[in-house]
DNA sequence: ACTAAACATACGTATTTCCATATATTCGAC
DNA sequence: GTCGAATATATGGAAATACGTATGTTTAGT
């Protein structure tokens, strides 16, 4: 992580489609591509474009499994990043509620661990 | 205050001479565009055009005194951009210490009350 | 009334960002 | 090896942002 100044997480934050999905992100622990192009009702080359921009600035990490990327929080991320994301979570859970129920009401999500640690 | 979204905020603070400037306030309490000027490095016009933003966009609240304006995080301001702008400062003191050191070794600063409240 | 300082805004331009569409890649199933 | 699903990227254009310069406004001092 090569420090990650605060104008960076936030010029990532200030577009809303990438704001809604790193706090989905934050709040669900991984999604892949296709749970949040359902979630955001948004065309995928869009999406993965985003999430491409969180991962490249470090706040987001990816994992293959079989066809489907997952997209987590980075591991290494600093704890001040962190406890902004559960502040912003908790006080605007009412923001991202449509997105987290159009996640609820998607049929055939794939499968996944359950996360453990 | 119009609920003031999480990207608003984000939008706001992406700009890197917003977010000085908004930490820098953040950490004085108060300060009016010459210092912040100073403190900076920036001309003034540019300056004043990102306070402005920082103002309409409900963030920051401005007082005239004499010739001075002044700048402080607007009263309404809900708890969690509080918070956030709390612990964001907590972690990147480094990261304004250039802006806090030109603050303090600026010369002819205006006098103004001490903060009481 | 005149001047200078502090601050705000308007204007034209350059840059950045975002988007939709098209196309490439990777993987599993057969 | 073919096909379809999931994902990534390239490209060209549209829209939003940021910038510097010039100018306007307000205030204090004389």
């Amino acid at each position: 992580m090569t420090e990650l100044a605060p104008t960076t997480v936030f010029k990532c934050l200030s577009d809303e489609t990438r704001a809604r999905m790193a706090l989905l992100i934050a709040r669900e622990g991984e999604l892949c591509v296709c749970e949040l192009t359902c979630a955001l009702d948004e065309i995928q080359p869009k999406v993965s474009r985003h999430l491409a921009q969180l991962r490249s600035c470090g706040l987001l990490e990816d994992r293959r499994k079989g066809q489907w990327v997952y997209y987590r929080l980075h591991p290494h991320l600093p704890d001040w990043v962190h406890q902004m994301l559960q502040t912003i979570l908790e006080a605007n859970r009412h923001w991202i509620e449509p997105n987290s129920q159009r996640l609820e009401a998607m049929r055939n999500r794939p499968e996944r661990p359950p996360l453990c640690g």
